[in-house]
DNA sequence: GATGAATGAGGGTTCATTCAT
DNA sequence: TATGAATGAACCCTCATTCAT
């Protein structure tokens, strides 16, 4: 999302002023600034090579020539090539981790949060470049352990333990099949499928993502079946 | 001239007396069948290596090495290393068709033939280098899209087909949801959610397949729940 | 943006006080200049290697190592090795031209100027890197049929029609027999012969080319005869 | 010409008796005829590979495909590729030598033998494979010196010496002017332009080889000039 | 002798990375 | 800080040559 402004431009703020040594996070001095903005250039620009060549194919010219800078530039932002996978991956995947422990710690009933999470899914993964980051880490991730390393600790095992614990007390309530709290892949392999699937054969068999997830979620609780 | 004859056969005459060990079905010549070796090797080869890097940082050198032949020697099987590539994942995909659609053209009860399905997948595909094909046609397809369309309609269109027409005819027996007959791939998408999760994180939290599968099925048709 | 200007003129101002030692005529900036003198440098170093070894036989692992720069450069100022052949060629025989087509347009008597023919072949071609050039598109020419029509039609065809006006109003004025108009090769045969002789025999039987060239001279107008 | 029938089948002669060891040139045994033949059929198969891609890129792999051979079989016939190309161009040149020799020692006026000299260049070199022959040599001799010192040993310097001595000859009669003795080059350079010119260019310029070679001669002789 | 599968050195080309400007 | 020319290691592919059959 903010990471793909193309050329997004210092925003009109505090030019003048040498900005007295603020130190961390916010407001950055002009120069601090330019160089995020560039940062920011160059990870959108490898999120679209990347994802149209693949980490090998992708050359970083091309990254380069996306960005708008010159190859060198790169090498002043990221130590290398790996390195600038690694991070675009861990800064786009990050993120994604605080809304979805949020909603595993929702008290409520399964079936009045399951859409929410399936609209969660939608607006902030499928439509998003983070579709692409994931397509990503499915593709090359095996190359990079530490990656998928980084990526399991940091991501997936805070969204597996979030939904198991939801799993767990919808099971309790008896919402759900109580097998299911052990396999919370099975909540988010339709997610994965719908990707992997438009990816790859949407140009022959484009498949309705929405419905298919709307399916799932009636499928999770019997909705639909006879009583 | 005379030296032309591509394929000399033995010319008709003792064939009886040396076909004490007739290895397979068509008869080959001792030359034949060292080519067609050789030519299994290096699909074998090729399927750890383009396995073990990807397609692009896959070396021929270390293809051949594995297949413990020569550099040169691969393209007297293969014209290049995209073609050894798309070969190797035809051939490796074909054969699976078939069973399916077997499957898919019983008139049984869902629940007493799930149980086969789901075991075949562990049998066929989840248990055998198929997985690894299936894991390098995620991976690599959207860079080969003459490779995605043939898969699609050579493989996965048929098992598509049989999939709904099974789906369908439960649904008419009221055994499943009828919604679910518009997406067939929420059958699979447990199968391969399995060989990506396992391809990247089985050292760190290794998935069990098996049961996940079982939990799958039961899930299709809400055993357990209804309490 | 800004980064891509690709020819950044100096944008007008101060031109003439920094102009104290303008080199050449098109006003070159340094890195400009730099990057003329190392295609000059790879193309005298490729004219010595094809000359040597021929097109094929010709590695460019050579003309890197004889132009002092590494293998890649080469590929920085020219698509491939076959271009880099062809606009060797080129370059050297385009600005023969014109001097050819000057001599063809003076109405001069021709034992007044045929002296003055044998003498710029001598100097601009035969005692110069251009005898090599045309060496190279008499070994090389049938394999590269485009080379072939480009040097027809660029250089050959101009020359013939001079040398063919030439002759034409020679033989008008009974200067020379009238069917030499009809074959201008006649005239330009000796100095070919010269080139490949000593290119093949030199060491063993060398032809001294500029009394050749001479006696040449001498027999169209059959100076020395009809005694 | 000789050299070039592609199958020659050993001409019905004595085929059942083991030929009782006749042992010089004539009338070979069937095996030896056989080799022969082989060795015939790979060395004209080898003129057309290598007239229509030059030395370096011809390959032996085509070369037996024309010879309707094995690539293997070639080497039983010459050591390697290269001696393989000098044994062609030695065995196709020498031949020529004897004509030229006869023609030379001849004492007649040198118009009565010019329209022979070039009479015979057409039959025996322009209209005959011996043309490629001669268009290879002048295109990769270079790269072979000692082919290139075999050929002016055997070849140009025998056919140097006898059309010298034919000049002189001419010259004492003061039928063709004296200096033409010091380059009998100037007497053959036609011929090769000839061979050069519709090699490179006879697509776009056919060049009329005879009527060339007749103003050729006529010029020698002043024929057609003002007295 | 004849075959053609197998070899492996070699060369053209690419591209991540460096560094002088 | 930014540039982009330069580098050179690496890799795909070819093809002369060998050798078991």
């Amino acid at each position: 999302m903010a990471a793909h402004r193309k050329t997004s431009k210092p925003a009109g703020g505090p030019r003048k002023r040498r900005a007295a040594r603020v130190p961390q996070v916010p407001v950055a001095s002009p120069r601090e600034a330019r160089g995020a903005a560039r940062r920011e250039a160059i990870l959108a620009a490898a999120l679209d090579e990347f994802s149209e060549c693949g980490y090998e194919a992708a050359r970083l010219d091309d990254v380069a020539k996306r960005a708008g800078i010159a190859k060198g530039t790169i090498y002043l932002y990221f130590r290398d090539k790996e390195t600038l996978f690694q991070e675009l991956i861990r800064e786009m995947l990050t993120p994604l981790v605080g809304s979805i422990e949020a909603m595993g710690a929702a008290d409520l009933p399964l079936a009045s949060i399951a859409g929410h999470i399936a609209d969660l899914f939608m607006r902030e993964v499928y439509e998003t470049r983070r579709k692409d980051v994931i397509r990503l880490m499915i593709s090359e991730g095996r190359r990079f352990p530490k990656l998928a390393e980084f990526y399991y600790r940091e991501v997936l095992a805070h969204i597996v333990a979030a939904v198991r614990a939801l799993l767990a007390r919808a099971a309790a309530r008896g919402e759900i099949a109580p097998g299911l709290v052990a396999f919370p892949q099975l909540i988010a392999a339709p997610g994965l499928i719908a990707i992997i699937w438009n990816g790859l054969f949407e140009k022959f068999d484009p498949l309705d993502v929405r419905a298919m997830m709307q399916t799932h979620v009636e499928l999770l609780f019997g909705a639909g079946r006879k009583p």
